[in-house]
DNA sequence: CGAGGATGGTTACACTTGAAACTATCGAAC
DNA sequence: GTTCGATAGTTTCAAGTGTAACCATCCTCG
């Protein structure tokens, strides 16, 4: 127990960790991709990363590394180690295209393709449990304040290179 | 096949990752942790591990190792490691238990608090950046939300262990 | 007292991650 | 065609992180 009890912050501007959003999110965040990264890890021995290109690719099939690194919020050192590893296990198949031979086109395997089948269930289910303590209407305000905070932070964000999703229609 | 380069994810059950709450969340996370982590990292040298330490070492002076484990939502191998280079910089001062000496009594140094003093107002001012994109009402309905989730999503947790913020009082 | 177990904290090692440098290809300009 | 700069992707090396093993101290119960 604090021996002098509590709140020394003598600022005029105090910071109360336990409510300030950035802290409480990332909380939040962390419990729940280890909860979902359990639960496909032990399994199929998949990795964050690995799991989100299989995810990204089953949905959009055909693109290329720094495509998908746009659409995973990844940098693309990630991706190319994460893609080195999925072709390793099989789980991927990788071209080239014809007329830029720089840029690769991946696609899942079928292995891959059967991965994500056994995969998305469980990581829907979660979501599932996970919203289900929220009413319908919560849950839709909740998806709406995500995506305004999102756009908001991608806008103060000072030029942060790659973190950044859905690419520029 | 969707050469066309769209939606092939061919299960009954349909992962769209940019409506992924999961997903979001990370993607919200990962810009908001970087941005701030951005502001201080540069002029201070401060890991955010550092920082989480010096922001409840602010507000609950005298806390052990551990009990500033709980109150960050870290584990106690990255309170050490955070501790001792923080000791190393002269910015926290550690004393010991006079009844139980495994116990370490952990305070800012006046460096400490002049880092604090220094950083706090630059998150806070992050935060309602972000924050300010709301109406009050769903400023108010965020932390609600966030709360029940963060709640929900340790019930559902298999026993992740420590990754727990929020000493049980 | 002293053995056994719990608790606070650190160390060791393997693995992941990030930043920067590097290769290879492409497109455009000269 | 050659040079220059941009783009796609990989490699490298250093730093960060997690797991498990490890000391040291404390507690308790015989």
């Amino acid at each position: 127990m604090a021996a002098t009890g509590d709140d020394d912050a003598t600022a005029g501007d105090r910071l109360h960790l336990e409510r300030f959003v950035p802290y409480r999110l990332s909380v939040l965040t962390n419990i729940v991709s280890m909860s979902i990264a359990q639960a496909y890890a032990r399994e199929f021995s998949l990795s964050i990363p690995q799991w989100r290109i299989i995810a990204v690719l089953a949905r959009f099939p055909n693109l290329s590394a720094i495509e998908v690194a746009e659409r995973c919020a990844m940098d693309k050192v990630a991706v190319s180690r994460a893609v080195q590893s999925l072709l390793a296990s099989k789980r991927l198949v990788r071209a080239y295209d014809k007329g830029d031979r720089r840029r690769s086109i991946l696609r899942l395997s079928a292995a891959g393709r059967a991965v994500y089948m056994r995969v998305a269930p469980v990581a829907l289910s979660y979501e599932k449990q996970l919203l289900d303590t929220l009413s319908a209407s919560d849950r839709r305000v909740l998806g709406r304040l995500i995506g305004r905070l999102i756009d908001r932070a991608r806008e103060i964000a000072p030029e942060t290179g790659v973190t950044t999703a859905e690419p520029r229609p």
